[in-house]
DNA sequence: GTCTATAGGCGGATAGAC
DNA sequence: GTCTATCCGCCTATAGAC
């Protein structure tokens, strides 16, 4: 936003090239199919933005900044391992609630972006999941957790909140804060009863 | 397979645009991909294949007909609800390392099929989905399983097995079976100690 | 800053020789 | 059944008028 409230042209254009890319892909979203959207024609949004590619960019980079501050916060908060997770994924649920397309953009189409690029988002990736793992580690490790295996613990959070972009419709039958309570309860507490 | 146990051109086109799709997407990957991985020209794959969309449909139908047909035959096996669900997480989890990119591709790139045959994937899908919550209800009904949100339930399930095409190599430090036994207690059980 | 026009390349698919 | 040649449309991006 700028300071009087308004987005700039570039702000939506990178919004609108979000919806456009989660819903046909990033193949199959063209600059027409954007400037469409926008209301102008391909041509004028090369004053706004670089290329196709540096859209993607932006998209990617933004969301993977949030993940990487959050987890940082939260790994120097004074909670136990369990409250660490829980807010991991209270945190994943709302990004995408509140930011959705960017977040399913980040999540299928960060394998287009050019080479170069493509080398730090995998590792920012690596390093996020690198530390996601580590605080599960440390719960079985302090005794808070069951020994799972760490790794197949994590994708299944992690895959678990990722979907919610595919059939989770706000205000329907669940509020966000009712899906993050089912979530949290399914995951930390498991299917079956004891 | 033909008679001869030698697969057919057709066959090793499917499955290279398969790991093609996979990999850059179907949007992403041309016929001259194909063409290239199966060493012929690109013109020369259309004495086999209709068209482009028709190598999606086949793949995608020939998936979820696996699935639905699985689903029946465990719904009518003499096992407890907890039994089911673990056996259809097998059955997910062995398809997914048996077959990884044709999954993925079902999974994935069904939005590209052509609108009269998206309808028709898109019910083969809900059908599958409401008959995998209807075991889910029953074992919450039967006493069996937590009081959860049976959607939620479903689709935390169904994300867990989704994700291991982004991450499981077989052979590396888990194996397949090892993997199975421990997506299911993390589901079943839950991550943390009771 | 927006437009029209267009360059230059790659896409799916077909025609017709062999 | 495979090839070469090619059609024609859509793609990203740029040039230049206004």
């Amino acid at each position: 936003m700028t300071k009087n409230g308004k987005p700039t042209k570039r702000q939506i254009i990178l919004e609108e090239a979000a919806k456009l890319f989660k819903d046909k892909g990033y193949g199959g979203t063209s600059m027409r199919d954007i400037a469409g959207q926008v209301g102008m024609e391909a041509a004028s949004m090369y004053n706004h933005i670089k290329s196709k590619d540096e859209i993607l960019d932006n998209i990617c980079f933004r969301i993977s900044d949030v993940y990487i501050s959050h987890l940082q916060e939260i790994e120097q908060q004074p909670l136990s391992f369990g409250e660490k997770i829980r807010a991991l994924i209270r945190m994943h649920i709302q990004l995408m609630v509140e930011d959705g397309p960017a977040v399913s953009v980040a999540n299928h189409d960060w394998k287009y972006l050019p080479a170069a690029r493509l080398n730090d988002f995998t590792e920012a990736r690596r390093r996020y999941e690198k530390g996601f793992a580590a605080l599960i580690a440390a719960g079985i490790a302090a005794g808070e957790f069951q020994p799972v295996n760490s790794t197949v613990a994590l994708f299944t959070i992690l895959s678990s909140v990722r979907w919610i972009e595919l059939w989770f419709k706000p205000g329907r039958s669940l509020s966000a804060e009712e899906l993050e309570e089912h979530i949290i309860t399914m995951l930390l507490n498991g299917l079956e009863k004891k």
